[in-house]
DNA sequence: GCTTAATGTTTACAAACGTAATCGTTCCGC
DNA sequence: GCGGAACGATTACGTTTGTAAACATTAAGC
């Protein structure tokens, strides 16, 4: 490409393209371990999904793309790392969520999450703690 | 169609399909307020969302395919009404986000969103008057 | 009665996504 | 040295989404 930095951003300034949830599970084996092969990558996830080799590599070229993995070349095929990293990932979704279904306030989540019956025990004690934690 | 219930479900039986996010403003017009006219819906999202009549009326028809919403005739046009309730979807999709992303326990969301620091001061204190609730 | 404005239906089209096959190169084993 | 395996890059193709125009029908005004 002959005048660099064509646009569609994504760049090292504008916001971080969203990654699809296909693409998720490739940046989970990578989050777990890395960096790997697209093959390792693929033994990571391949099966669960039940993908092809191919479909692990277009994924990986499309979060390259989006600058969410970097590749270092190792002999002459590359070892790909996260360059987003996983809590700011997490954080960033949760907050979509939270923004674009609760007006942005956490409280009104809780409630609903309450109300699904998606809160054990576990869960509540761990948040409890968390609060304390939070309030002092 | 001559072989009722074809397929691609998201019948009465399967789990329903996705929203998408232009869909889901139209929602929200009509959990607002209900039923309403395809104009009504546009006068109160066209706006905020720079988009023509025509593309209300897609996301409207795409809706009623996925049986999110239903109409009513009135006279020669018709009348949209949420099928979905406002409160399944939200407890849908942040459920889906836990799961997905925080392996179903709302703790390590809630961890999340502390650490990103979206949480309020009114957040937490309307969040432990829930847990007190849930707690007794 | 005829024009027109409103309304649902059909068609359109580009971008993103899911899923992959193919191509070109290069290294490794024989 | 050569055939195949491994790998990244390119191309492919159907579906969903975003955004809308074109079309058909009909009710309403003049």
């Amino acid at each position: 490409m002959t005048e660099g930095a064509k646009a569609r951003d994504s760049g090292a300034d504008g916001k971080p393209e969203r990654i699809s949830e296909a693409e998720y599970a490739v940046m989970e084996a990578l989050w777990i371990r890395s960096p790997l092969t697209a093959s390792e990558v693929c033994a990571e996830v391949c099966q669960q999904r039940d993908w092809s080799l191919a479909t692990v590599k277009t994924l990986l070229s499309r979060l390259v793309t989006k600058q969410a993995i970097a590749t270092e070349p190792d002999g002459r095929r590359f070892l790909y790392r996260p360059v987003l990293a996983r809590t700011d990932y997490l954080g960033g979704e949760s907050r979509r969520l939270v923004d674009r279904l609760f007006g942005g306030r956490a409280a009104p989540l809780f409630a609903n999450l309450a109300e699904q019956e998606a809160l054990t025990d576990a869960d509540l004690a761990e948040i409890e703690t968390l609060l304390k934690e939070l309030r002092k």
